[in-house]
DNA sequence: CGGCCGATTGAAGATGTTCAATTACCGTGG
DNA sequence: CCACGGTAATTGAACATCTTCAATCGGCCG
C-alpha cells in the first residue's frame, strides 16, 4: 500500500496500548508510573492476528521475544526426533509464551494458535534494558517466572500421579479457574483445543478422554458438546481431581 | 562460647568463598569482576550442615532466601490435606533451591535433607538489591529461572506420558548426567533416595518401582544393590526412556 | 453431495496396582 | 557384640485400569 506507514502505526500503538489493555493487572501487575508505561508500550509490537494452525514460533527459532496473548489461544509442543508431538501446555488471554526459551536462547518447544489468536510481541532485549531501568518491572519479571515455575510444578503433580478421571477433572477445573480470572464463565465455555491434543498432553489415549467425557456427562457432571462445556458439579470434579487412585 | 565472632565468621567466609567453590561454574556461571564477586561473598551465609531428615524449609514458610546446595541432597515435597507427600524433585549440589517461592512469599513446599547435606543461603532481598546494581547478575538470575521452567517441563512430558520403564529409566539417566556435570561418575552412584520416594515422584507403586529395579538388572541394564547403582548399559537406558509405551 | 478427519464406542489385551507374605537391613538396647 | 524390633525392599498372584485395535458415527469443507 502507498499509504504513509505513520498513521497505521500510531493506530497499532493505540490498540497495543497496555493502560487501556483490560488484561493488563494479569499480564504485568506493576505498579507504574504513566511515564514507564508508556515507554513499555513503545517496546511492543502487534503481530497480526495468527489463523488456527499458524505458528508463532518453531522450535529451535531463535529466542528474540516473549508473547503476550491478548485473545484466542495456542498450545506449545515440543516434537521427538520422530516426529511425534508431545503438547507442553495451552495458554489463554493474559498468559506469557516463551520464557523457557531465555537460558538457551532457542525457543525449547514450538507454539501454534488453536483458534485466530493474537499476541503482544515483546522484544527480550529491549525488556531486559528497561528492567534495569524500571525497578518494578525487573522484579515483577522474577515474579512472572517463579509463576510459571509454580504451575509446572503443580502440573506435574496431577500429570505425574493421579488417575485418568483425576487427569482429566484437573485440567478441565485449570482451565475454568483461568476462564474465571479472566471474567469469563467458569462453568459454561469452549475447548479451543482438539480431544488428541487433550489426550497427549494428559499422557492418555484419545478414547480414554472420549469415554471420560462421556462417563462425565452420564454420572451429571458436565454437558458436553463437542468442544462446548458445561460444568454443572464443580465440587465432585474437584473431590475427583484431589483424589488419587483409591482414596 | 567467649571467643570473639570475627574469627569464626572469616573462617566461614573462606569456607563460602564463591570463587573458590569448585561448583561455582555450575551455581552462577556469571563473568563478574573480582570485586562484585566478593560483594556476592558478602551476602551469602553458611548454615550448619543438615542431618538427614532435617527441613530445610517447610511449605508456608516465610520466603527468605534461596538455597545453593553445596554437597549432599535434599528432596522437595508437597503435602496434601490428607498429609500424604507428593515429591516434587531430587536436588544436588550446586543446585539452587527455593525460587518457585518468589512470586508468592511463601515456600510452596517442604525441603528435607535425604543425607547430611550443607547448603549456601542466599537472602532474596539482598541478591535483588545486588542485582540491580551488578549488570550481570540480574541477567543471570533470569537465566537461572528460565532453566528452571525448562527442566520442569521437560521432567513433565516425561512423567506425564510415559511407561512406568521409561519412567525409571529416564530418573536414572538425569541423576547421571547430574553427576556427571559434578564431575562425578556417570555410571556408577548412590541413590540418596528411598525407592518410596523414587515411586512417589514418579507416580508409580513402590513394588513397581523394586520390579523394574530387578528387571533391569536380570536384563543386564544395570547393577543394583540397594542405594548403589551400577549402569552397564547406558545405550539401552536412553532408549527406553525415549520410548513411548510401544514404540 | 461426497469424502475425510475427529470423535465415539465396543471388546480383547497389556500394563500397573493392590494385597499379602517374605526377606534384608539398620539402629537400638541388652 | 549380638539379639531384637522395626522399617524398607522384594516378590508373587489376583485384580483394576488404561490401551489398543477395530468399527461406526457425525460434522465440516470443498
Amino acid at each position: 500500500m502507498s499509504v504513509p506507514e505513520s498513521g497505521v502505526i500510531s493506530l497499532k500503538r493505540l490498540q497495543t496500548a497496555c493502560e487501556s489493555c483490560s488484561l493488563f493487572q494479569l499480564c504485568l501487575p506493576l505498579e507504574l508510573a504513566h511515564a514507564d508505561l508508556e515507554e513499555l508500550d513503545h517496546i511492543i509490537k502487534q503481530r497480526r492476528p495468527l489463523q488456527r494452525g499458524e505458528y508463532l514460533f518453531q522450535m529451535g527459532n531463535e529466542f528474540r521475544a516473549v508473547y503476550a496473548i491478548r485473545s484466542g489461544s495456542i498450545k506449545t509442543f515440543t516434537t521427538t526426533d520422530g516426529g511425534e508431538e508431545q503438547v507442553t501446555g495451552f495458554h489463554l488471554p493474559s498468559e506469557l509464551v516463551g520464557l523457557d526459551a531465555i537460558t538457551t536462547g532457542n525457543h525449547p518447544c514450538s507454539a501454534r494458535a488453536l483458534e485466530t489468536t493474537s499476541v503482544c510481541e515483546i522484544p527480550f532485549d529491549r525488556l531486559e534494558e528497561l528492567g534495569s531501568r524500571i525497578p518494578g518491572l525487573q522484579r515483577q519479571l522474577l515474579r512472572i517466572m517463579s509463576h510459571e515455575i509454580l504451575t509446572e510444578q503443580d502440573t506435574m503433580i496431577w500429570l505425574g500421579k493421579k488417575s485418568a478421571e483425576a487427569r482429566l477433572a484437573a485440567l478441565l477445573l485449570r482451565l475454568s479457574s483461568r476462564f474465571k480470572a479472566r471474567k469469563f464463565s467458569a462453568s459454561d465455555f469452549n475447548l479451543s483445543m482438539s480431544r488428541t491434543d487433550i489426550a497427549n498432553y494428559l499422557g492418555l489415549a484419545v478414547e480414554t478422554v472420549s469415554r471420560l467425557f462421556s462417563r462425565f456427562q452420564s454420572e451429571g457432571l458436565l454437558e458436553v458438546d463437542r468442544k462446548h462445556v458445561l460444568i454443572k458439579d464443580m465440587g465432585a470434579l474437584e473431590r475427583m481431581a484431589g483424589a488419587d487412585h483409591h482414596n
